[in-house]
DNA sequence: AGACTGTGTCGAAGCGCTTCGACGATTGGC
DNA sequence: GCCAATCGTCGAAGCGCTTCGACACAGTCT
């Protein structure tokens, strides 16, 4: 191991000198800064993280806290992670791994030990239990999704409520006067994270704007669910020529119901999706979409947190931030009844 | 932040026994014990991670060096790291995420900071810049991946030679007499990790044991590439009756190419697959596979890291760990011509 | 010329923990 | 009942770094 005393013997300053070459806290002559450089260079040196982090108080990690088995579409978790590590790097900060199943206790852990300096924290739910905990412990954090309260909490998430409204502008915009929101199982609307129910709500509100018959049905996404779904939405409302689809599982077989009842997509029906590009360019036809910006989340969740970091103990403007949503057209969509007279 | 000299205050001890109360590394009586835990409990207390590296001289922290972008199954890469993560919990440990595009000067830093205790690195390649430096710096470590010369190091991995074998006995066994392996890309076998090459030889070996004719082919995973590869299989040995795929890409268009020559799977064309279990039960028929066991792979490598740090400056005995395949049928193969009489 | 203001550097204290040696208090062997 | 061994606890010395105050020196202003 080699010390930041070997440094500054090798340089011949002494060590307080090195540090603040280091920290660039203190002003430092230039030849200083070059004898000191030059020696940190030769002895390949590191500063012990330990010593660094006692010393400092800051450990300059971020803790990301990730759901371990999750329902949600796995490389998009990954992506947000890859992202909030690249990230991190440009901040000097490393990136510690955690997973959801720690709970509350990770949380109290990771605060109480120091081990980071903040964390960042993916699949919140609406009243999620760790929001509580992290406020009574002040630790700065950002969080990935929009929980019930976000009171005093930064924030980084999808605007699904727009996400919602665009998907039935684009429709509506096409022609489109009856349209269906396939969403994900029920059990998303009441126990998790909100965001299907926020893109609930921007669908209702834009088909109300735009004078559209919107129906919007859960689905569990499975082959037989979605085939009772479609034909229930298609029975109670023939007219339907326009689908927006949120649930990753029911994409396929929503695709291929339609195609088996005659309706060829994007002639006779239009499909909007909500997920990651890298479904809408798999599925065929390729599908007019908003993805899922998971590395821009990431990357957000970092800066955010940073920001946090940096301005310290000053007051605490937590700050929401919803990404507006990015419909790309692809081959799904094609105007309807109204545009085609 | 509670220290541990709040905890002896409050416990009427001094802080070395709170110490060794905690590391057992000294006989505490009982009544002291108690008395120590009860105020650790009742203030809270977490030892600063920082203090504990810098005096212990370990950060109970291991890095995990992930590629950042692969062509490798992402889901496959998640569980891996999930596996990891979880099984490092049950020793106390932590894990840091960092990402291969940092490269050796990634495994310097953390070697060199004491950040980390000891590296996981995953997406081996054969001859990997990485390995010198692990060498070198002497950082306990585990490669996910078999490179070219693991002297000194330990690695776990898929037995991918037992596994081409494995695939080949399977197909032999139910009276296939000529068989195909599909493969990954030319330049899989060339640069990358060499999992390919020995699936191959595996593959052939067996294939020279059982008398049974075996070819080979390199495929990019394209739907356009694949087709060329099989039509070209077929126009050599149009008696090929059974396939192994490695190469999750080609799956699906081996698939519906397979169907639309008219050869029907499993009746007319056996096919095996090397995919990670969620693949061959998406595919239609479900697919006989032998399944890329990520969460054994990450449990075995923390377990051995963590072997390595307790035999602390013992030999370096460093074993390769290959996980033997295991071949699930399903519904995609059945008895071929000789079986069939 | 003297008082003042910056600059650049140093010495030392201390961050919270582990660990070594020391030291009473028991215990056991004879 | 004495000596040695053992047990349980303590005090103190660091681990490698940051940071505060001090200080020497040079330049600026009356």
């Amino acid at each position: 191991m080699v010390t930041l005393a070997e440094v500054a013997r090798q340089a011949g300053v002494s060590p307080s000198t090195v540090s603040y070459v280091l920290s660039r806290k203190r002003s430092i002559s230039d030849e200083t800064r070059r004898k000191v450089e030059a020696a940190i260079e030769s002895l390949g040196y590191h500063p012990h993280a330990g010593a660094r982090a006692l010393a400092s108080n800051r450990s300059n990690i971020l803790a990301l806290m990730i759901p371990l088995r999750s329902d949600m579409y796995v490389p998009v978790i990954m992506e947000i992670a890859m992202a909030v590590t690249t990230e991190a790097r440009e901040f000097g900060q490393d990136v510690l791994l955690l997973t959801k199943d720690e709970g509350t206790a990770g949380v109290r852990r990771i605060a109480g030990s120091c081990l980071a300096d903040a964390m960042i924290v993916m699949d919140i739910e609406l009243e999620d239990d760790r929001i509580p905990v992290l406020r009574e412990t002040e630790t700065p954090a950002v969080l990935i999704g929009l929980p019930a309260d976000p009171a005093g909490l930064a924030c980084v998430d999808l605007d699904f409520e727009a996400t919602g409204s665009a998907c039935v502008e684009h429709l509506a915009g096409l022609g489109h006067r009856d349209i269906a929101l396939i969403g994900e199982g029920e059990g998303v609307y009441k126990r998790n994270t909100g965001f299907a129910a926020r893109t609930l709500a921007g669908f209702q509100r834009a088909a109300a704007a735009h004078g559209v018959r919107a129906v919007h049905r859960s689905c569990e996404g499975t082959y037989e669910s979605t085939a009772g779904v479609l034909s229930r939405i298609l029975e109670e409302r023939p007219s339907t020529t326009g689908f927006v689809v949120q649930n990753e599982a029911a994409i396929a077989p929503l695709l291929s119901l339609l195609r088996l009842s005659g309706r060829a997509v994007p002639e006779d029906t239009s499909v909007v999706a909500i997920c990651p590009d890298q479904v809408a360019l798999q599925s065929s036809p390729r599908l007019t979409s908003v993805s899922i910006p998971a590395e821009e989340m990431g990357r957000q969740a970092v800066r955010q947190v940073m920001a946090q970091l940096d301005r310290g103990a000053e007051p605490h403007v937590s700050q929401t931030t919803l990404i507006p949503p990015a419909l790309t057209v692809r081959d799904s969509s094609a105007p309807g009844p109204i545009a085609l007279g």
